[in-house]
DNA sequence: ATCCAGGATAGCG
DNA sequence: CGCTATCATGGA
């Protein structure tokens, strides 16, 4: 596995982190690293202290779609002094929300909603392996995410049997509008956060949280906050502790101004913190 | 068995 | 406008 590696730098980056931290869901663990598809390149990747060792060429793409480059200690400098989010920061240290492809990272948060993260892996995987584009080297083999144009062609039946549920109606839809042209995901980086997430949300299956994953994801809008399930319960239990049926806009509202403009960067904090030592009471 | 999961949406008052 | 029921699937 260690034939024509490239090493480039990565101070301050936890790669097993970022990778399953729920904003992405493909990488598998092969050897002491991860591969998988960035856009339709099969690219490994290995963490070795603060280096990162990739497959040669892609080295220049993998730094930029693992946003080597987001000023980490600083991001982390304007959060603030509450020891729930230092704790959280604590807990992740070296998790940077990465650079995804639009419609791949738009496609996979289509399929999310009402799902535990392994099931948005296991439907991705899926997707992808039954309709992607089979990626193979150095007998390695991945699958890339199908293009808009070829996902509108799948018919709803063959869909299912990815195990979408409702969600692949969705998919569909706005696989169609995207394919069509109508909607220029490419476009939406020249608009404003707020009209980005407005168009966002035109497309079927896509309400303010998945908006905002997209953006948060995939469009380096670090100020955007998903508010899913997991924040809703960080904020009620300690940041509106006593407080009873919070209106979820009130949540959101919270979240938006209470953390700065990095909160997308605290916001995962706290998912990743919560999601992996929450027990129920 | 019952509840829950990185929610969105139509339909109600 | 805000509130509620419902959607499909599998893990806890």
């Amino acid at each position: 596995m260690d034939h024509n590696l490239q090493s480039i730098p990565a101070p301050h980056f936890d790669l097993e982190k970022t990778l399953n931290s729920g904003q992405v869901f493909h990488w598998t663990r092969l050897g002491r690293g991860f591969v998988g598809a960035l856009a339709e390149n099969l690219v490994y990747l290995e963490q070795a202290g603060e280096t990162i060792r990739v497959t040669a060429w892609h080295a220049k793409a993998a730094a930029h779609y693992l946003a080597l480059d987001h000023p980490l200690p600083e991001i982390l400098k304007t959060f603030p002094v509450d020891p729930v989010i230092q704790t959280a920061i604590q807990f992740s240290e070296g998790l940077r929300i990465i650079r995804q492809p639009q419609w791949e990272c738009l496609a996979t948060f289509l399929t999310s909603p009402l799902k535990q993260v392994q099931h948005i892996r296991a439907i991705s995987l899926a997707i992808r392996k039954r309709f992607g584009r089979r990626l193979q080297r150095d007998g390695m083999e991945v699958f890339s995410y199908p293009r808009p144009e070829q996902v509108s062609g799948i018919p709803l039946a063959e869909l299912l049997e990815c195990k979408l549920g409702f969600r692949a109606a969705n998919l569909l839809a706005t696989a169609k509008i995207v394919a069509s042209g109508e909607m220029d995901l490419e476009a939406l980086r020249n608009l404003s956060t707020e009209d980005a997430r407005a168009a966002l949300c035109e497309l079927p299956g896509v309400g303010e949280k998945i908006a905002n994953c997209v953006l948060l994801f995939a469009y380096d809008r670090l100020d955007a906050v998903p508010v899913d399930v997991w924040i809703a319960r960080v904020l009620n239990e300690v940041y509106f502790a006593g407080r009873l049926k919070v209106p979820l806009r009130e949540l959101k509202s919270f979240a938006a101004h209470y953390f700065g403009s990095y909160a997308g960067y605290a916001q995962q904090y706290l998912f990743h913190h919560w999601r992996l030592t929450y027990r129920r009471r």
